[in-house]
DNA sequence: CTGTTAGCGCTTTCAC
DNA sequence: GTGAAAGCGCTAACAG
C-alpha cells in the first residue's frame, strides 16, 4: 500500500482491526458492537477515508443523483425553479446534474440518457423540443410543463387554464371590456397552450369578444405586436382594445414596451396581464415586471421531485398535478375599476413602482 | 437472465458470439478486427446496451463530473456565471453537479467533498463563506473571486482593482468631482474587494477625496444610504457628493431608488456607477439596470473551466488569473462630459433607456 | 454480533 | 487480434 494511495475500505478494516463487513456496517449504520464502531470510526478520520462513490453505486444501482434539463437558467422564472429543486433534493439526500438544454436537442438527449447510463437515478425535464422519441423506458421521469406523446411520463405544472380563465374575469373585473391575447409559441406543444383554451372559456362566459393576437415564431415580435396595434387604432388614433392579456410576463414585458412607445398610458389607456411571475432580482424580490398570473415556482419545483422520488421508489404516482396560479398586481392593471382620471400622470406612477 | 434485467456487456460478448474483452474494445475504441467489430456494435443496438458508469468509474476513476458551487442561481451574474460553465463542460465531455450554497457553509463542505468521494473529478467554487480549511487536500478544484488562506488553490477573477481604479477615472471624466465609493460587505474577504482599493488610489491620483460609506453587514443598507445622503447635503439641500461608485450593481441599484425618492436626478444631480453588468432578462439582453465596471461572465466561467481541467491533467497553472472588465453605460452616467441643462426631463430618460 | 465471501460491470494485463 | 482472468471498492448474504 503506498502512502499516496487514497485510504479504501479495507485500509480502514486493518487499521481497526476488524473485517470488511464491520467497516461497511459502520458506515451504513448498521448495528455493530460499541467497541468495534469506535476503532472503526477512528480509523476512519485517522486515514481521512471516504468511501467510493462508484464502488457502492455499482453495488447498490443508485447514484443519488438526479439530472434536471431546463432550457436555460438565465431565464429568471428556469433559475427559480432549479434553485428550488435543488434545495429539495439536497435535503432529500440527492445530488442535481444541471443541463442547461439552450434549445439543442441532442444536448436534451444526452442528459435524458444519463440514467440509463447509471449516472443519475431520475430526470426531471423541462424540455422544449420534441425529444419525446429519445425518452428511455423504465425511467423515473417527471415532465414539467410539456406532454410527452409516446411515452406518458409524469406531468407537473400550473393550472394554465385555470390562470387563463381566472386573469380574463380579473381583467374585466378591474374594467377591461375590449381584450385580446397575445402569444407568440414556439411549434411545439405544451401545458402553457391552455392558457389560451382558458382565456377563450372565460371571454365566452363574460359575452367578450375572444380577440387573439396568436403566432408561431414570428420573426420579429415587436413588429408583429406593433403592427398589430396600428391595426386596432379607430380614427381618433384611441385603441379598440383596453386590456391585453399576455401568454407569459415576457411577452408582457414586450408589448409595455411597445405601447409606451406608441404613446399609450398604463394601465390608464390598455391594462395588461401577463403569466408566469417573474420577479426582478434583488432589491425587492417580490417585485413583479408586470401584473401577472404566478405560478408557484417553489411548490411546482418541490413538486417534481417529490414525485419523482416516490416514482423512483416504485409508488403510483398522478400522471398529472396540476397547481393553482394567483393573480399578483404588478402595476400594469388597474387596483379597482375605478375611474381613470383618478390617476393622474402615469409614467411617472410606473417609474416609482418600477423602482427606478 | 431475466428479460427486465438491463443488458450489460456480458449480454453483449454473448450475443456477439466473442469474449468481454472484445466488447470493451469496441466500446472504448481500440482497434478489433472488422468484423468483430460489426458483430459487437449489431448486438449493442439490438440489446440497446449502455455502459454502466459506475463499473466504469470503478476502475477509471474518473467521473466526468465537476461540481460547481455557488451562492445562489437566482443572482443573474452567477446564473449566467452556470451557464456559461455548463456550455463548456459540456463540450469538453463532462456534467455539472450544481450546488446552490445559500450561505450554508456544511452544504459547500459537503459538496467539496464530493470530489474526494468520487462522484466529480474537481470543484469550481464560488464561494462566500469560510471553508478555506475544509478544502480536500490533493484535489482540482479552482476558486473563483475568493482566496483561501490555507490551502492555496488557483483563483480566477476580474481584476477588481483596475476596476476600481478605472471606473474613478472615468467617473471623472464625466466630471464627477466628489465621489463617493460605498460598500456594504460581508465579514468574509475577497477579491471584490480590491474594488475600493483601486478606487482609492484613483482619487489620490486624480487629488480627489477617496470618500466611502464602508459598511460590514449593515442590517438595512437602505437606511445607512439614506442617512449618509441627509449626512451629505449643503444648507439649501444640495448634495455635496456628485457621484456614487458602487461596489456591485445591486449596490448601485439601492441607491438609484434611495436617490429617486429624495428627489434627485439621475445622472444630472449624481452619477451612479455600479460594479458586475448585471444585465436584464429578456427584451433586450445587453440592458444594463445601472451603468456598470461590467465583469466578463463568459470568459470568466470559461478560464475556470480550462484551468480546472488543466490542473486535473496534472498541468502547471497560474495561481491567479484577472480578467479586465470594462466599462459600460447604462444610463445612470452622464454621456459625456457637457452641461446639464442639456438633459431636459430626466426621469423621462431614465424610464426610456430602462424599456419602460 | 462478526468475519468470510461472492459478486456488481467493466477495464486491462497477459498469454495465446 | 482475441479470450481468459484478475481485480477496482464496496455491499449483502451467509456461516460461525
Amino acid at each position: 500500500m503506498k502512502s499516496t494511495h487514497t485510504p479504501t475500505m479495507k485500509d480502514v478494516a486493518a487499521r481497526a482491526g476488524v473485517s470488511l463487513g464491520t467497516v461497511s456496517k459502520v458506515i451504513n449504520h448498521i448495528p455493530v458492537g460499541e467497541k468495534n464502531r469506535e476503532k472503526v470510526n477512528l480509523a476512519i478520520k485517522e486515514l481521512g477515508y471516504k468511501v467510493n462513490t462508484y464502488a457502492r453505486g455499482l453495488k447498490t444501482q443508485e447514484t443519488k443523483m438526479i439530472a434536471l434539463i431546463v432550457p436555460d437558467t438565465t431565464n429568471p422564472f428556469y433559475a427559480r425553479f432549479t434553485q428550488y429543486v435543488e434545495k429539495k433534493l439536497y435535503e432529500k439526500g440527492y445530488k442535481l446534474i444541471l443541463c442547461c438544454a439552450n434549445g439543442i436537442p441532442e444536448k436534451e438527449i444526452g442528459y435524458l440518457n444519463l440514467a440509463s447510463q447509471n449516472k443519475a437515478d431520475g430526470i426531471i425535464a423541462l424540455t422544449y423540443t420534441d425529444v419525446s422519441s429519445f425518452i428511455p423506458a423504465q425511467i423515473p421521469i417527471v415532465s414539467f410543463d410539456r406532454y410527452f406523446e409516446n411515452h406518458p411520463v409524469p406531468l407537473v405544472a400550473s393550472d394554465n387554464f385555470q390562470g387563463g380563465f381566472q386573469g380574463t374575469k380579473k381583467l374585466w373585473e378591474l374594467g377591461c371590456r375590449r381584450p385580446v391575447f397575445i402569444r407568440f409559441r414556439s411549434k411545439f406543444s405544451s401545458e402553457t397552450d391552455k392558457r389560451l383554451e382558458g382565456y377563450v372559456a372565460a371571454c365566452k362566459e363574460l359575452n367578450l369578444p375572444s380577440d387573439c393576437l396568436d403566432l408561431t415564431d414570428p420573426p420579429d415580435i415587436d413588429a408583429s405586436l406593433k403592427a398589430y396595434l396600428e391595426d386596432h387604432k379607430d380614427s381618433r388614433g384611441k385603441l379598440t382594445l383596453d386590456g391585453i392579456f399576455a401568454n407569459t410576463d415576457h411577452q408582457a414585458y414586450h408589448a409595455m414596451k411597445i405601447l409606451n412607445q406608441m404613446g399609450y398610458r398604463i394601465p390608464e389607456d390598455v391594462q395588461i396581464l401577463g403569466f408566469d411571475g417573474i420577479r426582478k432580482y434583488g432589491i425587492d424580490d417580490s417585485a413583479l415586471y408586470v401584473s401577472s398570473m404566478c405560478q408557484p415556482v417553489e411548490d411546482l419545483a418541490y413538486l417534481c421531485v417529490e414525485i419523482l422520488l416516490k416514482k423512483k421508489e416504485g409508488g403510483v404516482v398522478p400522471s398529472l398535478s396540476l397547481l393553482p396560479v394567483t393573480y399578483e398586481y404588478g402595476g400594469t392593471t388597474r387596483q379597482s375599476n375605478t375611474p381613470m382620471q383618478a390617476y393622474g400622470a402615469s409614467n411617472e406612477q410606473q417609474c416609482k413602482h418600477l423602482g427606478i
